[in-house]
DNA sequence: CATATTTATTAAACCAGTTTAATTAGAATC
DNA sequence: GATTCTAATTAAACTGGTTTAATAAATATG
């Protein structure tokens, strides 16, 4: 069991549920004990997937929970979901009340900002065809549980552009 | 004086220096109180630029700051600068000491993560041309202190890709 | 100041993606 | 099982970058 998670409260989540629409405050912390939660962002109209979240991830829309703002993002349950939610406010009492508690805390945020910026030399670094390898490779499950649109929107492609990489690939 | 900053040790930094070159472990945190910092990875012999830290930013090189293995990277002095540092152990001493200490540390990692995450939405959602001039507008500095084709590595274009969307600008 | 070196631009050929539209394949529903 | 709907592939034209190489501009050095 992750550390503190006896302070967050068990949920169900039926697949297409909307955990976070445009508009919303986000008031709370989520722990994805098994499912799958899809990220989309929506810019000049476009929604984009930016993450998938999977068994045993911490998220939640971050900027708007912090800054208290309506977020401008989607979070959608991709798949029945059992998930683990803390209110932001029981969230700063727990932190409050335990030292440790907040160290793991910052560790875990400092995990998440490695992944980012591992994910930012990915991107920076690869080629489309390398990252889409490589997802293939590391998160083969995901290939199962969501199509193939929406990995191509996390790879920053068209699902035409996808499917090019795969044929080229399939050639060889 | 941005809080903790106590703990750290003045240093002044020559342009030029190397604060972390590959094949180095990672002892040290810094604050850059006055200068600039580049960020470099190496992928496959090709060296990019990552990140410049500029005035008020925490920096280190993470990963293997955090995991204690080899840096693959390098960290440039662009440019004379006046840093503070603290050693790890020095860092986690301070943390063991102070709970409000810790929440600053926890609060300044959220903050880093969050940065990286909308870099990421940039990446994802604007063309090269529009992050170039979202660049220019958000740090416009930059553009006098480093010269172009570190721009171009950071924006992931080749010096003349960057020269033919200026071109294209200017023409408007 | 003249020269050497580094940085930025331009040109031409090329390529990995895009867009749009049509087609095929697969899943869900009656 | 036939129909409908959604998802994936293919084709064709296009585009914003790349690479390589030459040139021009800016900067540093003797």
């Amino acid at each position: 069991m992750e550390f503190g998670l006896q302070f967050y409260k068990k949920e169900t989540l039926k697949k297409g549920k909307f955990l976070v629409q445009p508009g919303q405050y986000i008031r709370d912390f989520y722990f994805m004990k098994k499912g799958c939660v899809t990220f989309y962002t929506i810019e000049e109209g476009i929604t984009r997937v930016m993450e998938f979240y999977t068994d045993g991830s911490f998220f939640t829309d971050l900027y708007p929970y912090i800054e208290e703002i309506p977020s401008e993002s989607y979070l959608k349950v991709t798949e029945d979901s059992i998930v683990y939610v803390i209110s932001k406010s029981d969230a700063l009492k727990v932190f409050d009340h335990s030292h440790a508690l907040e160290r793991f805390g910052r560790l875990s945020m400092q995990k998440a900002f490695i992944n980012n910026f591992q994910r930012i030399n990915r991107i920076k670094n690869l080629s489309n065809q390398e990252r889409y390898l490589q997802l293939l490779e590391k998160r083969p499950s995901l290939f199962q549980r969501v199509p193939q649109y929406l990995i191509a929107s996390y790879l920053g492609l068209t699902p035409v552009g996808l499917s090019k990489i795969r044929k080229r690939l399939s050639k060889q």
